[in-house]
DNA sequence: GTCTATAACCGGATAGAC
DNA sequence: GTCTATCCGGTTATAGAC
Protein backbone atom coordinates (compact mmCIF):
# COMPACT_ATOMS: atom_id res chain seq x y z
CA UNK A 1 0.00 0.00 0.00
CA UNK A 2 3.04 2.34 0.39
CA UNK A 3 4.71 3.38 -2.42
CA UNK A 4 8.58 3.31 -1.08
CA UNK A 5 10.12 0.37 -2.64
CA UNK A 6 11.97 -0.94 0.84
CA UNK A 7 8.33 -0.32 2.13
CA UNK A 8 6.58 -2.98 -0.49
CA UNK A 9 9.67 -5.48 -0.68
CA UNK A 10 9.31 -5.68 3.18
CA UNK A 11 5.63 -6.55 2.47
CA UNK A 12 6.29 -8.75 -0.58
CA UNK A 13 9.10 -10.81 1.74
CA UNK A 14 6.37 -11.23 4.72
CA UNK A 15 3.75 -12.38 2.18
CA UNK A 16 6.14 -14.85 0.36
CA UNK A 17 7.08 -16.15 3.65
CA UNK A 18 3.52 -17.13 4.78
CA UNK A 19 2.07 -18.59 1.65
CA UNK A 20 5.45 -20.82 1.89
CA UNK A 21 4.25 -22.21 5.42
CA UNK A 22 0.93 -22.37 4.51
CA UNK A 23 1.57 -24.52 2.17
CA UNK A 24 4.58 -26.70 4.02
CA UNK A 25 2.43 -26.53 7.01
CA UNK A 26 -1.05 -26.03 6.78
CA UNK A 27 -2.67 -22.41 8.28
CA UNK A 28 -2.98 -22.87 11.94
CA UNK A 29 0.77 -24.39 12.17
CA UNK A 30 2.05 -21.56 10.29
CA UNK A 31 2.39 -19.41 13.49
CA UNK A 32 3.01 -15.43 13.17
CA UNK A 33 6.32 -15.80 14.64
CA UNK A 34 7.54 -18.49 12.03
CA UNK A 35 6.34 -16.29 9.33
CA UNK A 36 8.15 -13.38 10.70
CA UNK A 37 11.42 -15.37 11.62
CA UNK A 38 11.11 -16.77 7.53
CA UNK A 39 10.75 -13.42 6.41
CA UNK A 40 13.66 -11.99 8.74
CA UNK A 41 11.62 -9.24 10.44
CA UNK A 42 10.53 -9.29 14.00
CA UNK A 43 6.85 -10.07 15.18
CA UNK A 44 6.03 -6.72 15.17
CA UNK A 45 6.85 -6.01 11.93
CA UNK A 46 4.83 -8.58 10.33
CA UNK A 47 1.58 -6.66 12.25
CA UNK A 48 2.90 -3.11 11.21
CA UNK A 49 2.24 -4.62 7.48
CA UNK A 50 -0.81 -7.21 7.85
CA UNK A 51 -3.46 -6.19 10.60
CA UNK A 52 -3.92 -9.78 11.48
CA UNK A 53 -3.50 -13.29 10.17
CA UNK A 54 -6.57 -13.29 8.02
CA UNK A 55 -5.36 -10.10 6.05
CA UNK A 56 -2.98 -12.58 4.78
CA UNK A 57 -5.40 -14.53 3.40
CA UNK A 58 -6.64 -11.80 1.32
CA UNK A 59 -3.24 -11.14 -0.07
CA UNK A 60 -4.06 -15.32 -1.03
CA UNK A 61 -7.27 -14.51 -3.28
CA UNK A 62 -5.18 -11.57 -5.16
CA UNK A 63 -2.23 -13.87 -5.82
CA UNK A 64 -4.24 -16.73 -6.86
CA UNK A 65 -6.79 -14.21 -9.18
CA UNK A 66 -3.77 -13.06 -10.79
CA UNK A 67 -2.81 -16.41 -12.04
CA UNK A 68 -6.38 -17.80 -12.78
CA UNK A 69 -6.39 -14.35 -15.26
CA UNK A 70 -3.25 -15.21 -16.84
CA UNK A 71 -4.19 -18.72 -17.18
CA UNK A 72 -7.31 -17.77 -18.70
CA UNK A 73 -4.51 -15.93 -20.93
CA UNK A 74 -5.72 -15.02 -24.77
CA UNK A 75 -7.30 -18.58 -25.99
CA UNK A 76 -10.46 -17.13 -23.97
CA UNK A 77 -10.83 -14.51 -27.22
CA UNK A 78 -10.79 -17.48 -29.59
CA UNK A 79 -13.96 -19.60 -27.82
CA UNK A 80 -17.28 -18.32 -29.39
CA UNK A 81 -19.89 -20.28 -27.56
CA UNK A 82 -20.94 -19.64 -24.44
CA UNK A 83 -20.61 -23.10 -22.79
CA UNK A 84 -16.70 -23.86 -24.03
CA UNK A 85 -16.28 -19.99 -22.53
CA UNK A 86 -17.60 -20.61 -19.33
CA UNK A 87 -16.07 -24.57 -19.44
CA UNK A 88 -12.08 -22.90 -20.38
CA UNK A 89 -12.51 -20.04 -17.39
CA UNK A 90 -13.74 -22.84 -14.94
CA UNK A 91 -10.88 -25.49 -15.96
CA UNK A 92 -8.35 -23.05 -15.58
CA UNK A 93 -9.67 -21.98 -11.81
CA UNK A 94 -9.95 -25.09 -10.57
CA UNK A 95 -5.99 -25.93 -11.81
CA UNK A 96 -5.11 -22.68 -10.19
CA UNK A 97 -6.25 -23.27 -6.93
CA UNK A 98 -5.15 -27.01 -6.85
CA UNK A 99 -1.55 -26.68 -5.04
CA UNK A 100 -3.20 -24.85 -2.33
CA UNK A 101 -6.04 -27.54 -1.67
CA UNK A 102 -4.96 -28.30 2.07
CA UNK A 103 -5.17 -25.27 3.35
CA UNK A 104 -7.97 -23.85 1.37
CA UNK A 105 -10.95 -24.61 3.89
CA UNK A 106 -8.84 -22.76 7.00
CA UNK A 107 -8.45 -19.82 4.46
CA UNK A 108 -12.42 -19.90 3.26
CA UNK A 109 -13.37 -20.46 6.75
CA UNK A 110 -14.15 -17.08 7.56
CA UNK A 111 -16.38 -16.33 4.41
CA UNK A 112 -19.53 -17.61 6.30
CA UNK A 113 -18.39 -14.92 8.62
CA UNK A 114 -19.95 -11.25 8.33
CA UNK A 115 -17.20 -9.62 10.59
CA UNK A 116 -14.59 -10.86 8.88
CA UNK A 117 -12.59 -8.82 6.40
CA UNK A 118 -12.08 -12.24 4.20
CA UNK A 119 -16.05 -12.58 3.78
CA UNK A 120 -16.07 -12.05 0.29
CA UNK A 121 -19.36 -9.95 0.50
CA UNK A 122 -17.57 -7.80 2.88
CA UNK A 123 -16.34 -4.02 1.20
CA UNK A 124 -12.80 -5.00 2.16
CA UNK A 125 -12.76 -7.84 -0.65
CA UNK A 126 -15.02 -6.02 -2.56
CA UNK A 127 -11.95 -4.95 -5.42
CA UNK A 128 -11.05 -8.69 -6.04
CA UNK A 129 -14.80 -9.80 -5.88
CA UNK A 130 -15.28 -6.82 -8.63
CA UNK A 131 -12.23 -8.32 -11.08
CA UNK A 132 -13.02 -12.00 -10.39
CA UNK A 133 -16.69 -10.81 -11.62
CA UNK A 134 -15.31 -9.01 -14.45
CA UNK A 135 -13.53 -12.22 -15.78
CA UNK A 136 -17.17 -13.77 -15.64
CA UNK A 137 -18.23 -10.47 -17.81
CA UNK A 138 -15.76 -11.22 -20.17
CA UNK A 139 -17.10 -14.76 -20.74
CA UNK A 140 -20.76 -13.59 -21.07
CA UNK A 141 -19.67 -10.70 -23.77
CA UNK A 142 -17.61 -13.31 -26.31
CA UNK A 143 -20.66 -15.14 -26.39
CA UNK A 144 -23.80 -15.27 -28.71
CA UNK A 145 -27.39 -15.89 -28.17
CA UNK A 146 -27.95 -14.22 -24.54
CA UNK A 147 -30.45 -12.15 -24.35
CA UNK A 148 -29.60 -8.25 -23.73
CA UNK A 149 -31.20 -8.40 -20.05
CA UNK A 150 -29.51 -11.25 -18.81
CA UNK A 151 -26.12 -9.82 -19.73
CA UNK A 152 -26.26 -7.85 -16.74
CA UNK A 153 -26.90 -9.86 -14.17
CA UNK A 154 -25.21 -13.15 -15.54
CA UNK A 155 -21.58 -12.16 -14.45
CA UNK A 156 -22.62 -11.73 -11.11
CA UNK A 157 -24.39 -15.30 -11.22
CA UNK A 158 -21.72 -17.12 -12.62
CA UNK A 159 -19.50 -15.66 -9.86
CA UNK A 160 -21.61 -16.96 -7.60
CA UNK A 161 -22.06 -20.28 -9.03
CA UNK A 162 -18.32 -20.62 -9.35
CA UNK A 163 -17.91 -19.78 -5.63
CA UNK A 164 -20.36 -22.95 -4.96
CA UNK A 165 -17.71 -24.96 -7.09
CA UNK A 166 -15.28 -24.00 -4.90
CA UNK A 167 -16.93 -24.60 -1.96
CA UNK A 168 -17.76 -28.16 -3.33
CA UNK A 169 -13.51 -28.34 -3.82
CA UNK A 170 -12.90 -27.47 -0.53
CA UNK A 171 -15.11 -30.28 1.12
CA UNK A 172 -13.72 -32.86 -1.99
CA UNK A 173 -11.70 -35.59 -0.71
CA UNK A 174 -11.30 -38.14 -3.84
CA UNK A 175 -8.14 -38.60 -5.80
CA UNK A 176 -7.04 -35.54 -7.60
CA UNK A 177 -10.47 -33.80 -6.82
CA UNK A 178 -11.91 -35.90 -10.20
CA UNK A 179 -15.69 -35.81 -8.27
CA UNK A 180 -15.42 -31.60 -8.59
CA UNK A 181 -13.87 -32.10 -12.31
CA UNK A 182 -16.76 -34.07 -12.65
CA UNK A 183 -19.52 -31.84 -11.27
CA UNK A 184 -17.76 -29.13 -12.71
CA UNK A 185 -18.24 -29.83 -16.48
CA UNK A 186 -21.72 -31.39 -16.14
CA UNK A 187 -23.12 -28.50 -14.17
CA UNK A 188 -21.22 -26.38 -16.62
CA UNK A 189 -23.58 -27.93 -19.01
CA UNK A 190 -26.63 -27.70 -17.46
CA UNK A 191 -25.83 -24.07 -16.83
CA UNK A 192 -25.38 -23.23 -20.41
CA UNK A 193 -28.53 -25.10 -21.27
CA UNK A 194 -30.34 -23.18 -18.52
CA UNK A 195 -29.24 -19.88 -20.35
CA UNK A 196 -30.33 -20.67 -23.52
CA UNK A 197 -33.78 -21.21 -22.49
CA UNK A 198 -33.83 -18.39 -19.99
CA UNK A 199 -33.20 -16.71 -23.14
CA UNK A 200 -35.76 -17.60 -25.42
CA UNK A 201 -37.80 -14.32 -25.88
CA UNK A 202 -41.05 -15.93 -25.39
CA UNK A 203 -40.35 -16.11 -21.57
CA UNK A 204 -39.78 -12.47 -21.32
CA UNK A 205 -41.88 -12.12 -18.02
CA UNK A 206 -40.90 -15.16 -15.89
CA UNK A 207 -37.30 -13.95 -16.74
CA UNK A 208 -37.98 -10.55 -15.31
CA UNK A 209 -39.59 -12.41 -12.54
CA UNK A 210 -36.78 -13.63 -11.64
CA UNK A 211 -34.58 -11.51 -12.66
CA UNK A 212 -35.78 -8.83 -10.33
CA UNK A 213 -35.32 -11.38 -7.28
CA UNK A 214 -31.79 -11.40 -8.02
CA UNK A 215 -31.27 -7.79 -8.25
CA UNK A 216 -32.72 -8.43 -4.64
CA UNK A 217 -29.65 -10.75 -3.88
CA UNK A 218 -27.14 -8.42 -4.16
CA UNK A 219 -28.43 -5.40 -2.23
CA UNK A 220 -27.78 -7.36 0.97
CA UNK A 221 -24.52 -5.52 1.47
CA UNK A 222 -26.81 -2.45 2.06
CA UNK A 223 -26.84 -1.57 6.20
CA UNK A 224 -30.24 -0.37 7.98
CA UNK A 225 -32.47 -0.28 4.99
CA UNK A 226 -36.40 -0.15 6.07
CA UNK A 227 -38.91 -2.45 4.17
CA UNK A 228 -41.07 -0.86 1.59
CA UNK A 229 -43.63 1.73 3.37
CA UNK A 230 -47.36 0.32 3.05
CA UNK A 231 -49.61 2.64 0.43
CA UNK B 1 -23.22 -37.94 26.64
CA UNK B 2 -22.55 -40.05 29.93
CA UNK B 3 -25.61 -41.43 31.50
CA UNK B 4 -24.88 -40.91 35.26
CA UNK B 5 -26.83 -37.70 36.61
CA UNK B 6 -24.32 -35.63 38.27
CA UNK B 7 -22.75 -35.64 35.36
CA UNK B 8 -25.33 -34.75 32.82
CA UNK B 9 -26.13 -31.81 35.30
CA UNK B 10 -23.06 -30.29 34.83
CA UNK B 11 -22.92 -30.49 31.09
CA UNK B 12 -25.91 -28.60 31.11
CA UNK B 13 -24.60 -26.28 33.29
CA UNK B 14 -22.17 -25.34 31.39
CA UNK B 15 -24.26 -25.34 27.77
CA UNK B 16 -26.57 -22.97 29.50
CA UNK B 17 -24.25 -20.74 30.69
CA UNK B 18 -22.69 -20.70 27.38
CA UNK B 19 -25.56 -20.28 25.59
CA UNK B 20 -26.63 -17.11 28.12
CA UNK B 21 -23.28 -15.39 27.53
CA UNK B 22 -23.12 -15.53 23.69
CA UNK B 23 -26.41 -14.19 23.79
CA UNK B 24 -25.19 -11.52 26.26
CA UNK B 25 -21.63 -10.79 24.31
CA UNK B 26 -21.18 -12.29 21.47
CA UNK B 27 -19.69 -15.18 20.57
CA UNK B 28 -15.88 -14.09 20.96
CA UNK B 29 -16.46 -11.96 24.16
CA UNK B 30 -17.97 -14.99 25.97
CA UNK B 31 -14.60 -16.73 26.80
CA UNK B 32 -14.10 -20.00 28.16
CA UNK B 33 -13.33 -18.63 31.51
CA UNK B 34 -16.00 -16.45 32.00
CA UNK B 35 -18.42 -19.46 30.71
CA UNK B 36 -16.61 -22.03 33.32
CA UNK B 37 -17.17 -19.14 35.94
CA UNK B 38 -21.05 -18.43 35.64
CA UNK B 39 -21.41 -22.21 35.41
CA UNK B 40 -19.82 -22.82 38.79
CA UNK B 41 -16.74 -25.25 36.91
CA UNK B 42 -13.14 -25.03 36.72
CA UNK B 43 -11.87 -23.81 33.22
CA UNK B 44 -10.65 -27.23 32.91
CA UNK B 45 -13.67 -29.01 34.23
CA UNK B 46 -15.58 -27.22 30.88
CA UNK B 47 -12.78 -28.94 28.50
CA UNK B 48 -13.41 -32.08 30.27
CA UNK B 49 -17.22 -32.00 28.68
CA UNK B 50 -16.71 -29.97 25.58
CA UNK B 51 -13.34 -30.57 23.67
CA UNK B 52 -13.12 -26.86 22.31
CA UNK B 53 -15.04 -23.80 22.24
CA UNK B 54 -16.61 -24.30 18.86
CA UNK B 55 -18.14 -28.02 20.04
CA UNK B 56 -20.21 -25.77 22.32
CA UNK B 57 -21.90 -24.39 19.45
CA UNK B 58 -23.50 -28.00 18.61
CA UNK B 59 -25.20 -27.92 21.23
CA UNK B 60 -26.84 -24.21 20.12
CA UNK B 61 -27.55 -26.17 16.58
CA UNK B 62 -29.19 -28.90 18.70
CA UNK B 63 -31.46 -26.72 20.45
CA UNK B 64 -32.56 -24.60 18.07
CA UNK B 65 -33.58 -27.32 15.81
CA UNK B 66 -35.73 -28.59 18.48
CA UNK B 67 -37.41 -25.42 19.09
CA UNK B 68 -38.15 -25.32 15.02
CA UNK B 69 -39.34 -28.84 15.28
CA UNK B 70 -41.52 -27.69 17.82
CA UNK B 71 -42.83 -24.19 16.36
CA UNK B 72 -43.61 -26.50 12.98
CA UNK B 73 -46.02 -28.44 15.28
CA UNK B 74 -48.74 -30.02 14.42
CA UNK B 75 -50.06 -27.50 12.18
CA UNK B 76 -48.04 -29.09 9.54
CA UNK B 77 -50.44 -31.75 8.62
CA UNK B 78 -53.38 -29.80 8.30
CA UNK B 79 -51.15 -27.97 5.47
CA UNK B 80 -51.48 -30.35 1.97
CA UNK B 81 -50.42 -28.67 -1.03
CA UNK B 82 -46.18 -28.78 -1.35
CA UNK B 83 -46.47 -25.10 -1.24
CA UNK B 84 -47.99 -24.05 1.92
CA UNK B 85 -46.27 -26.95 3.63
CA UNK B 86 -42.58 -25.70 2.60
CA UNK B 87 -44.02 -22.02 3.34
CA UNK B 88 -44.44 -23.10 6.74
CA UNK B 89 -41.31 -24.83 7.75
CA UNK B 90 -39.35 -22.30 6.35
CA UNK B 91 -41.36 -19.51 8.20
CA UNK B 92 -41.05 -20.96 11.58
CA UNK B 93 -37.20 -21.63 10.89
CA UNK B 94 -36.42 -18.11 10.47
CA UNK B 95 -39.05 -16.89 13.75
CA UNK B 96 -36.69 -19.86 15.86
CA UNK B 97 -32.94 -18.67 14.87
CA UNK B 98 -34.27 -14.73 15.07
CA UNK B 99 -33.14 -14.41 18.64
CA UNK B 100 -29.85 -15.64 17.82
CA UNK B 101 -29.00 -13.47 14.89
CA UNK B 102 -26.27 -10.76 16.83
CA UNK B 103 -23.98 -13.71 16.93
CA UNK B 104 -25.37 -16.18 14.27
CA UNK B 105 -22.68 -15.15 12.07
CA UNK B 106 -19.86 -16.50 14.91
CA UNK B 107 -21.59 -19.43 14.86
CA UNK B 108 -21.49 -20.26 11.46
CA UNK B 109 -18.38 -19.10 10.60
CA UNK B 110 -17.03 -22.44 10.55
CA UNK B 111 -19.38 -24.12 8.07
CA UNK B 112 -17.02 -23.93 5.27
CA UNK B 113 -13.87 -25.15 7.29
CA UNK B 114 -13.83 -28.80 6.24
CA UNK B 115 -11.85 -29.97 9.32
CA UNK B 116 -14.05 -28.11 11.55
CA UNK B 117 -16.75 -30.02 13.91
CA UNK B 118 -19.05 -27.97 13.10
CA UNK B 119 -18.83 -28.11 9.02
CA UNK B 120 -22.37 -29.16 8.45
CA UNK B 121 -21.09 -31.69 6.22
CA UNK B 122 -18.86 -33.34 8.86
CA UNK B 123 -19.98 -36.93 10.44
CA UNK B 124 -20.06 -35.09 13.82
CA UNK B 125 -22.68 -32.95 12.71
CA UNK B 126 -24.90 -35.90 10.71
CA UNK B 127 -27.35 -36.04 13.82
CA UNK B 128 -28.52 -32.80 13.47
CA UNK B 129 -28.36 -32.69 9.71
CA UNK B 130 -30.27 -36.07 9.61
CA UNK B 131 -33.17 -34.98 11.52
CA UNK B 132 -32.97 -31.43 10.15
CA UNK B 133 -33.31 -32.89 6.91
CA UNK B 134 -36.42 -35.66 8.05
CA UNK B 135 -38.27 -32.63 8.74
CA UNK B 136 -38.09 -31.57 4.60
CA UNK B 137 -39.16 -35.23 4.15
CA UNK B 138 -41.84 -34.31 6.25
CA UNK B 139 -42.74 -31.60 4.08
CA UNK B 140 -42.34 -34.07 1.31
CA UNK B 141 -44.28 -36.82 2.61
CA UNK B 142 -47.18 -34.80 2.61
CA UNK B 143 -47.45 -33.07 -0.89
CA UNK B 144 -49.58 -34.16 -3.43
CA UNK B 145 -48.41 -33.89 -7.50
CA UNK B 146 -44.71 -34.67 -6.96
CA UNK B 147 -42.83 -37.33 -9.02
CA UNK B 148 -41.53 -40.37 -7.44
CA UNK B 149 -37.84 -40.22 -8.59
CA UNK B 150 -38.22 -36.35 -6.97
CA UNK B 151 -39.54 -37.32 -3.88
CA UNK B 152 -35.77 -39.17 -2.67
CA UNK B 153 -33.59 -36.55 -3.12
CA UNK B 154 -35.83 -33.56 -2.73
CA UNK B 155 -35.11 -33.39 1.20
CA UNK B 156 -31.72 -33.02 0.88
CA UNK B 157 -32.12 -30.21 -1.58
CA UNK B 158 -34.53 -28.57 0.12
CA UNK B 159 -32.27 -28.46 3.36
CA UNK B 160 -29.65 -27.39 0.98
CA UNK B 161 -31.79 -24.54 -0.17
CA UNK B 162 -33.03 -23.62 3.62
CA UNK B 163 -29.15 -23.24 4.19
CA UNK B 164 -28.92 -20.76 1.59
CA UNK B 165 -31.71 -18.80 2.69
CA UNK B 166 -29.99 -19.15 6.08
CA UNK B 167 -26.87 -18.08 4.82
CA UNK B 168 -28.30 -14.91 3.45
CA UNK B 169 -29.82 -14.22 6.73
CA UNK B 170 -26.68 -13.94 8.61
CA UNK B 171 -25.44 -11.40 6.60
CA UNK B 172 -29.17 -9.42 6.30
CA UNK B 173 -28.81 -6.01 7.98
CA UNK B 174 -32.11 -4.87 7.23
CA UNK B 175 -34.94 -3.97 9.22
CA UNK B 176 -36.51 -7.26 11.19
CA UNK B 177 -34.67 -8.60 8.56
CA UNK B 178 -37.46 -8.03 5.86
CA UNK B 179 -34.89 -8.21 2.88
CA UNK B 180 -34.74 -12.08 4.32
CA UNK B 181 -38.20 -12.94 4.68
CA UNK B 182 -38.95 -11.47 1.66
CA UNK B 183 -36.12 -13.77 -0.09
CA UNK B 184 -38.02 -16.47 1.34
CA UNK B 185 -41.06 -15.96 0.42
CA UNK B 186 -40.55 -15.24 -3.60
CA UNK B 187 -37.80 -18.26 -3.57
CA UNK B 188 -40.39 -20.83 -1.78
CA UNK B 189 -43.03 -19.99 -5.08
CA UNK B 190 -39.82 -20.31 -7.20
CA UNK B 191 -39.01 -23.69 -5.58
CA UNK B 192 -42.35 -24.99 -5.98
CA UNK B 193 -43.14 -24.12 -9.66
CA UNK B 194 -39.68 -25.67 -10.70
CA UNK B 195 -40.88 -28.66 -8.42
CA UNK B 196 -44.10 -28.96 -10.46
CA UNK B 197 -42.44 -28.47 -13.91
CA UNK B 198 -39.53 -30.87 -12.75
CA UNK B 199 -42.89 -33.53 -11.89
CA UNK B 200 -44.23 -33.49 -15.47
CA UNK B 201 -43.96 -37.27 -17.10
CA UNK B 202 -42.66 -35.89 -20.03
CA UNK B 203 -39.52 -34.60 -18.51
CA UNK B 204 -38.08 -38.24 -17.66
CA UNK B 205 -34.54 -37.78 -19.28
CA UNK B 206 -33.94 -34.74 -18.11
CA UNK B 207 -34.54 -35.55 -14.98
CA UNK B 208 -32.76 -38.52 -14.89
CA UNK B 209 -29.63 -36.79 -15.75
CA UNK B 210 -30.12 -33.88 -13.02
CA UNK B 211 -30.77 -36.22 -10.24
CA UNK B 212 -28.01 -38.63 -11.14
CA UNK B 213 -25.87 -35.16 -11.00
CA UNK B 214 -26.96 -34.66 -7.11
CA UNK B 215 -26.87 -37.65 -5.93
CA UNK B 216 -22.98 -37.24 -7.22
CA UNK B 217 -23.07 -33.89 -5.42
CA UNK B 218 -23.68 -36.09 -2.09
CA UNK B 219 -21.06 -38.30 -1.64
CA UNK B 220 -18.51 -35.59 -1.30
CA UNK B 221 -17.93 -36.91 2.15
CA UNK B 222 -16.64 -40.27 1.74
CA UNK B 223 -12.72 -40.14 1.60
CA UNK B 224 -10.30 -40.97 -1.08
CA UNK B 225 -12.57 -42.55 -3.97
CA UNK B 226 -10.90 -43.11 -7.13
CA UNK B 227 -12.36 -41.89 -10.37
CA UNK B 228 -14.39 -44.95 -12.11
CA UNK B 229 -11.79 -46.84 -14.69
CA UNK B 230 -12.17 -46.43 -18.30
CA UNK B 231 -13.35 -49.32 -20.46
C1' DG C 1 5.93 10.62 9.56
C1' DT C 2 7.76 5.71 8.27
C1' DC C 3 9.48 1.61 9.89
C1' DT C 4 11.27 -1.91 13.20
C1' DA C 5 11.91 -4.25 17.53
C1' DT C 6 10.97 -6.01 22.32
C1' DA C 7 7.99 -7.11 25.95
C1' DA C 8 3.81 -7.95 27.53
C1' DC C 9 -1.33 -9.44 27.45
C1' DC C 10 -5.07 -12.42 26.76
C1' DG C 11 -7.63 -16.40 25.95
C1' DG C 12 -7.97 -21.21 23.99
C1' DA C 13 -6.13 -25.50 25.06
C1' DT C 14 -3.47 -29.27 27.73
C1' DA C 15 -1.00 -31.95 31.64
C1' DG C 16 -1.19 -34.00 35.47
C1' DA C 17 -2.33 -34.12 40.57
C1' DC C 18 -6.14 -35.35 43.50
C1' DG D 1 -14.75 -35.77 37.38
C1' DT D 2 -12.69 -31.92 39.07
C1' DC D 3 -9.06 -28.87 39.97
C1' DT D 4 -4.55 -25.91 39.41
C1' DA D 5 -0.72 -24.69 36.80
C1' DT D 6 1.17 -24.04 32.48
C1' DC D 7 1.79 -23.74 27.54
C1' DC D 8 1.22 -21.63 23.21
C1' DG D 9 0.12 -18.41 19.72
C1' DG D 10 -2.59 -14.26 18.07
C1' DT D 11 -2.52 -9.59 19.20
C1' DT D 12 -1.26 -5.07 21.32
C1' DA D 13 1.51 -1.43 23.67
C1' DT D 14 5.18 1.06 23.34
C1' DA D 15 9.78 2.66 22.68
C1' DG D 16 12.95 4.08 19.68
C1' DA D 17 15.57 4.10 14.95
C1' DC D 18 15.63 5.85 10.30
Amino acid sequence: MNARPKSAATRTKILEAALELFRERGYEAATMRAIAERAGVSLGNAYYYFGSKEHLIQGFYDRTHIEHVAGVGAKLDGLKDFKSRLLWVMRKKLETIEPYHRFAGLLFRSAADPASPLNPFSSESQPVRREATELFGRVVEGSKGIHKDLRVELPNLLWLYHMGIVLFWIHDKSQGRWRTWQLMERSVDLVAKLVTVASYSALGPPRRAALAMIRKLRETGDENTKPPGRH
